[in-house]
DNA sequence: TCCTTGACTCAGA
DNA sequence: CTCTGAGCCAAGG
């Protein structure tokens, strides 16, 4: 079955891709947050695909991955590259809602600060904080 | 058949 | 910060 998701195209093997990139996501702790993009970059690019196709289809196929999340994954955690969130209508609401339970915070434009409730941000940078801690 | 519409991102204005 | 256009492709009205 062709799954009833319309993403822009499909990967090679759109079953498989979907697979990695809920796995993906799983991964992502409470409190945390990622983006479509990083996501993307995470999972290596489909045999026959380019760097550059890859860089700009990716971050849509991993939407189209989310549109069909299963249960357990905690798919509220992924954003857009903004920080903000991607859907809209009701399910941009409980989104919000299931962030700010997780101690996510939100700018008065609606936006999430990436370097202080990404995943894996810069462990570089001198302040050691837990998202959310 | 044409046109719209997607859980994206980046560069500009 | 907000808005636009380009890049990319397919399904449905």
């Amino acid at each position: 079955m062709v799954t009833a998701l319309a993403p822009f195209s499909s990967p090679p093997n759109p079953d498989e891709f979907r697979l990695l990139v809920w796995k993906t996501v799983q991964q992502i702790p409470p409190g945390c947050v990622s983006t479509y993009g990083q996501i993307a970059r995470m999972i290596p690019a489909p045999g026959g695909i380019s760097g550059d196709s890859y860089r700009s289809l990716g971050p849509r196929w991993v939407g189209g991955a989310m549109a069909a999340c299963p249960q357990g994954v905690p798919w509220q955690r992924v954003v857009n590259s903004q920080g903000k969130i991607s859907l809209r209508g009701e399910s941009a609401v409980h989104q919000k809602e299931l962030l700010e339970a997780e101690g996510i915070e939100f700018s008065p434009a609606g936006k999430i600060d990436l370097q202080r409730f990404g995943w894996q941000k810069n462990i570089n940078k001198s302040t050691l904080r837990f998202p959310g801690f």
